[in-house]
DNA sequence: GCTTGACCTTGACGCTACGTCAAGGTATAT
DNA sequence: ATATACCTTGACGTAGCGTCAAGGTCAAGC
């Protein structure tokens, strides 16, 4: 079966000036040329087309989708994985965006007691706080952790001594598991320890503490890859030991 | 004090470039001309341009802020709430397609036993009927049911990036209180608002949603005092506040 | 064989918000 | 006078097409 442009757009749903496009940008050629130098497609490129628009539907660029159906011997999964890193990335921007939106909306709204200028530089320094601290992160890595601290600091909107407090927390909760995590024994007084550590931390983002919740996160610990190695990088099987602790701890008492 | 076209720059943190297309699409002229032809930007034309800034901020499109500074008696609140729902849609965008590449490569990496062609089959089928549901709700709302359910089933395996996505949640959930308490109604857009945030907070501690167990949780918030203070912190009033809108968003429907 | 209408071609501008030369004039200090 | 820093306008490039425009081709009906 060959196709004509237009019936190759109907068939797939993509306009003809995309096609058309796709040719030019060698993305995607006709099967040949008829005489009259019309496009002709044939089914070897209906599957490529539809590879294609997959890769575009996760919203690949078309010069990487370009090198991924052209490559045969390309690393998919490295390309996914990246690909997922900087949607992630966006994302954390665009929920930067949000609140500061919706900060600013409810200033608007709420407080028009105060001094519209007074708020409005207010506002204006701490977005250029906010857009210095972003520029700079994204210059140190793509997003590495600082930016996801910064945004979570903002975002929490706790009191820099509070978030201090947090991370502080939060590394005694890291260096007590590697230590507890060498007794080898979940049950053992400094595991236990860690777990309550633990429970103090996620005091900080979660407003009420309960068992099940708390057990049900450790399990998420060694259910997930990347949990596991947040812990793991402690020491080897830190995640495994301090879901073992917490399960025993949530069972206390 | 006067500024040329370098010094306004450097004060601001913009570049020339920015400056001059600013003043060709008229978003932002210089006071006047020197003879010799030189941007000259006056003081109020810094202060003109914090306020662009600001807006430029909050990712507002240049053309959009233009009518905002320009027009004094425009609608402020109506524009960035718009804004924020186009944002928030963006984001749900942003979050299926995460889902949808986190999905491919969980196929890529799990099931290599299907054959190739048959899965690529199946993606491409889900991923069209992906697109209609979005693409649908979209036309049928801003941001429908479907499009919720389908990140809050994403939720579901939480992941580290996950999980900040969850605190940064409870802090949208206490923003988006504050503001609605000081309507005072219960049954206010702005407090259902809050209640349907707060539902999809709890979409990542509890596997189900049930309309008993988030009215449970409700009384709870003005039976135990610690959960009292906590939304307190944002208002006060604010737990007793947050208890009524969820009971009527519960009775809702 | 001619007209009509549907389909095809290439070419080029438009969109967003600038970055980045390029070619040439101006201000200031030495 | 010269070096240097600064200014101007003009124009191309970015991603992924949408949207004319001007003109050639094909099948069908007369």
């Amino acid at each position: 079966m060959e196709y004509t442009i237009q019936k190759l757009g109907n068939l797939t749903g993509i306009s003809t000036r995309t096609l058309r496009y796709y040719d030019e940008i060698d993305l995607l050629k006709p099967a040949r040329k008829s005489s009259a130098g019309y496009r002709i497609y044939s089914q070897q490129e209906v599957d490529k087309l539809q590879h294609i628009l997959f890769y575009r539907e996760l919203g690949l660029e078309l010069e990487q989708i370009k090198t991924i159906v052209n490559d045969s011997d390309f690393d998919y999964a490295e390309a996914l994985e990246e690909h997922r890193k900087k949607l992630i990335a966006k994302r954390m921007q665009l929920d930067l965006l949000i609140t500061n939106v919706e900060k600013t909306i409810s200033a608007k709204k709420g407080e028009s007691t105060m001094a519209d200028k007074e708020k409005f530089e207010g506002f204006k320094q701490k977005l250029v706080d906010d857009n210095e601290q972003q520029y700079g992160s994204e210059i140190r890595s793509e997003y590495g952790d600082e930016l996801v601290d910064q945004s979570n600091a903002k975002m929490l909107n706790m009191s820099e001594e509070q978030y201090q407090e947090f991370t502080r927390l939060e590394q005694r909760v890291l260096a007590s598991l590697a230590d507890a995590v060498k007794t080898g024994d979940p049950s053992s007084d400094a595991a236990q320890q860690t777990a309550d550590l633990h429970r103090q931390w996620l005091g900080f983002t979660w407003p009420s503490y309960s068992k099940e919740a708390h057990k049900g996160l450790a399990e998420m610990y060694v259910a997930d890859e990347r949990f596991a190695a947040y812990y793991d990088k402690a020491h080897p099987g830190a995640a495994q030991f301090l879901r073992d602790a917490i399960v025993i701890y949530t069972q206390q008492e």
